[in-house]
DNA sequence: AGACCAGGTCTCTGATAGAGACCAAGCATG
DNA sequence: CATGCTTGGTCTCTATCAGAGACCTGGTCT
């Protein structure tokens, strides 16, 4: 039995599940929850494929993303030890943030579900075209 | 030099590029922003871990997922042709919901990173005590 | 004296997630 | 007969959140 079956096929109504990220009140799923979004997964992705970089070149590299969300990502990664920010003290201000060991860890799980979504783009595309015409719009 | 690097070094103000998640304008952002969130990601998690499960079942197994988000998130991964949805016309009704062999590559590659939250959410959470600690507030 | 740079923060507004009520069809119960 | 129960949703309302754009800091260049 893995993880998730002993957690979920038991009747037990146990709250306080240790590794479970199915389980609402998991330390797991809080994780989860703030890693499993597109600009974080970008980050990492970004900072895994072209090395260390700063600010303006993550905002660059990771299009469309504002300055509020970039910094508000990169805090809470930096925050749960995967991203190291680093601040040179000069002018204008240089800030440097670059994987820790936790962090690249992550990335290289994230890097194929990048991958994989750039092959798969198309076909998907062409599965919700299925689907709309299948579908016209007040069925169900 | 790979995708990412070709799509993001180059100097060319290409607006159209063809399998780049990093560009804001490529479809495959457009999916991969779709499938980065938290419920669509414990969705597929649930449904490859535990094989093929109806409405109730996936909202109880996804700890916390309100049925509005279930229903979406379920609609749009069987739109994108990862998800099949069965209906059985009986009373109650009866949907079963399950993965379609693109939804199994995607939940392939998924799984490890719940897996990975789930070993290192301790050491995260750590993490963020230490920081918090050393950035008691109103620092910056 | 302006203007510019990087790396942010602040404010305001439109989109979005969640809570909870409602619904339809058919069966079981009182 | 009227009620209540079931599943798989939808509808509405509100709290929260993401994005756009203005502002800030402070040192250097013109």
């Amino acid at each position: 039995m893995t993880t998730e079956e002993t957690a979920r096929t038991g009747a037990e109504p146990q709250a306080e599940q240790e590794h479970d990220v199915f389980a609402q009140l998991c330390p797991s799923r809080e994780m989860f929850a703030e890693l499993a979004d597109k600009w974080s997964l970008l980050i990492l992705m970004s900072l895994s494929a072209c090395g260390p970089q700063r600010f303006s070149e993550l905002q660059r590299g990771v299009g469309g993303v504002s300055r509020k969300m970039l910094t508000q990502s990169l805090r809470n990664l930096e925050r749960s030890g995967l991203v190291l920010r680093t601040v040179f003290p000069e002018t204008p201000p240089r800030v440097v943030y670059d994987l820790r060991p936790l962090g690249r860890e992550l990335a290289e799980l994230v890097a194929p579900l990048g991958h994989w979504t750039e092959r798969r783009a198309r076909q998907m595309l062409a599965a919700r075209e299925e689907f709309d015409a299948a579908h016209p719009e007040g069925s169900r």
